[in-house]
DNA sequence: AGAAGCGTTATTGTCGACAATAATGTCGAC
DNA sequence: GTCGACATTATTGTCGACAATAACGCTTCT
């Protein structure tokens, strides 16, 4: 089929941005439809969310600083194939740097972020409650970069964004079930503890939670199974 | 003047790369040439290497990826201008990511690679003999960052590049005497417990290392002295 | 039949020109 | 004389076209 209209988003409409374009890339890395090792055509995806060239080359460049994609010299660009090794290095620098978020932000955090937060988690149990993957997706993360932000701190929060796109892809990568497990629960017991004031047991809580979600992963024994056409051919 | 020639590179030779472009830029921010708050214009930029200013904007990407400088939607780019918290919450994390660097280093070191380090150091401590302020910079930067690549793992590899260049940054704003300090003495000491395989002690000198960098700092007190105009008119 | 060299095609890299936006300076009204 | 609106300028943002490079398939020789 030749198409009649080239574009999937139509002519007149706002054209999307790059902020826009790289979180679409990254929901379908995260729910897996695309996968490590895949190639992503700068002129194909131009095509698809109808675009310049130009465009998509920012939202590359923005993936590959978040680690989302790997970028080889005249070659392109591929989903990143992370090690598990690489899994282990970036749950364990989240954990430190999460830590730390928390002990800036216990500082300056009034009722009203507070109450902003557990909005947040209540809409991580409905989005929880009615299975909606993507939306799941979206406020895990959320949740995490939420903290960083009312932290106030910017260098952190620019951190997390990284590690939280990275930890997407891993458990995109390594995670067997398909459901996904970064639940509100543990989210709102940190959210408690902040609320008491309590760093350590909010640092505690959030030790625990990221190796709960890094033990559901199987990062254990061969280190990376076949995922990429060649592997999987031999 | 209106100029003969316009560029400061000449027109036959090799064009520069973006790395080399971003590398020197660096190095005028690491040596307070150019300071915090100052404005890069991109068609000044071009001008100055001699390239498209399509070269400068990825160039000026990368800055910003490594925190070197921020930018504006449609207001362009400044050299950034960190704070004292922020400073401290990079040294935190740095700590942080040399120590995983360390124990990810000492399983696969060979004879070769530790001599490849020593050579370094003897280089880095050339350069101080010879007062070799730039050199001295990029050898500092450079220790680090080889001892991120020898570990093998990209991941903590493109953490130390940031890190490295952050604290590049923060060193330019903060430090008052101008002898740079990420001397060759303590990496030598951190290497002797390479060598030894004492991942302990190896931990403890890089610890220790850097909060005497940190430590010689003017973090204290006044949040960010005056660089910018509009802080130095208040 | 296999491999090496070569031409073709597909894909990325680069540039210059134009459009959009924000900063600046100017004029006029009150 | 000062404030506000408007025109002008400077700067960044975007795009389409062209150049460079690498991947692919084909032919040919052994």
């Amino acid at each position: 089929m030749k198409s009649q209209g080239n574009a999937v988003r139509s002519a007149q409409m706002a054209p999307i941005t790059v902020d826009e374009i790289a979180e679409r890339i990254w929901l379908s890395i995260a729910e897996r439809r695309l996968r490590p090792g895949m190639r992503l055509k700068e002129a194909e995806l131009a095509e698809i969310f109808g675009v310049s060239r130009a465009r998509i080359r920012q939202v590359l460049t923005a993936l590959e600083r978040d680690g989302l994609v790997k970028t080889e010299a005249n070659k392109g660009a591929i989903v990143a194939e992370p090690s598990a090794e690489e899994a282990r290095d970036i749950f364990h620098i989240r954990r430190e740097v999460e830590q730390r978020v928390l002990a800036r932000l216990i500082g300056h955090l009034d009722a009203e972020k507070l109450l902003d937060l557990f909005a947040h988690v209540a809409k991580e149990r409905a989005a929880n409650a009615a299975n909606d993957q993507r939306e799941i997706i979206k406020l895990s993360g959320g949740f995490h970069l939420m903290l960083a932000e009312m932290a106030g701190a910017d260098f952190l929060w620019g951190m997390m964004r990284d590690l939280v796109s990275r930890t997407s892809l891993i458990t995109a990568a390594f995670r067997d079930s398909d459901k996904y497990n970064c639940g509100p629960d543990e989210h709102e017991e940190l959210l408690m503890h902040l609320k008491n004031g309590d760093l350590q047991k909010a640092q505690h809580a959030m030790v625990h939670h990221l190796e709960h979600v890094e033990n559901e992963l199987k990062l254990s024994g061969n280190p990376e199974l076949a995922r990429s056409l060649k592997d999987a051919l031999l």
